[in-house]
DNA sequence: ATGGCACCCGGAGGGTGA
């Protein structure tokens, strides 16, 4: 079973590249982020066209979470159980082929001095507390997905001495993730690859591409249960070459059957 | 060096992303 997740910046936008890669890869399940479109405007037909089950949760303009599946989709929740009508999509959980299985899109947090970097930590916070309250309840095994806007690492940032302290790479943000990971989870490309500079993310602008200065910031980490039936794990950079990219690319995991 | 680029909305150019 293949689980990918991708933050396409608007779906609407991306769709040429998006349909490319579901034909070209096929994966089970596709977690997407940053979709940028309404509900009545996601374009549901060519993906149902593929094969593909769709659960989304959109607003106009910006964020956005969706789930593209092969297998049924059922149990689908909307953000936290605390959040208000007006809550940002960036949130949406639903069981698929005995997995509770999750697409998020972590608050960017602009700038370490912005009120909203210390929303970003609240929210990290609070996504752990959802993780360990679903595991309790649905009482199935996690893979959460997303664009997390954090690199964990000194290896996953092109020039980690530039981003230490700032956004991105905060030891606030580290702490926050580790934390996560540490109630029961598993960063899925790291049980692969041990290698510096494989990243998900790289800037619009400039030379990022050709001189690979680039984030690991998309992450699938998966619940250390399923460690068993874990068999490999990557990142397809592929796309991020093609005409018209997102900014991010494609991450993924294979599990085998339960 | 606050630029670079791409997306949004709205119908110009500012807001946001990472």
């Amino acid at each position: 079973m293949k689980i990918a997740s991708w933050n396409v910046n608007s779906i609407r936008a991306r769709l040429a590249s998006l349909t490319r890669w579901l034909d070209a890869q096929r994966p089970d399940v596709l977690l997407l982020q940053e979709t940028k479109v309404t509900d009545d405007d996601f374009p549901r037909d060519d993906l149902l066209r593929r094969g593909y089950s769709v659960v989304i949760a959109g607003q106009k303009s910006s964020n956005g979470v969706a789930i593209l599946s092969q297998h049924p989709i059922r149990d689908v929740t909307v953000g936290f159980p605390e959040d208000g009508p007006g809550a940002e999509k960036r949130l949406i959980a639903a069981s698929i082929a005995g997995l509770r299985i999750m697409s998020a899109y972590i608050p960017n947090g602009r700038d370490v001095a912005h009120p909203v970097f210390q929303q970003k930590l609240a929210w990290l916070s609070r996504l752990r507390g959802f993780l360990l309250e679903q595991r309790a309840s649905v009482r199935l095994p996690i893979v959460i997905g997303g664009d997390f806007n954090v690199a964990r690492e000194a290896r996953d940032l092109w020039a980690p001495e530039l981003f230490e302290g700032q956004v991105h790479f905060h030891p606030e943000e580290r702490n926050r993730i580790n934390a996560l990971l540490n109630a029961g989870f598993m960063d899925s490309f790291r049980q692969f690859c041990d290698a510096p500079a494989r990243y998900s993310w790289w800037d619009y602008r400039g030379p990022s591409v050709a001189k690979n200065r680039g984030l690991r910031i998309d992450y699938l980490f998966v619940d250390d249960s399923l460690a068993p039936r874990c068999t490999l794990a990557g990142i397809d950079a592929e796309p991020r070459l093609w005409e018209k990219p997102s900014d991010h690319v494609p991450v993924w995991v294979e599990l085998d059957s339960a």
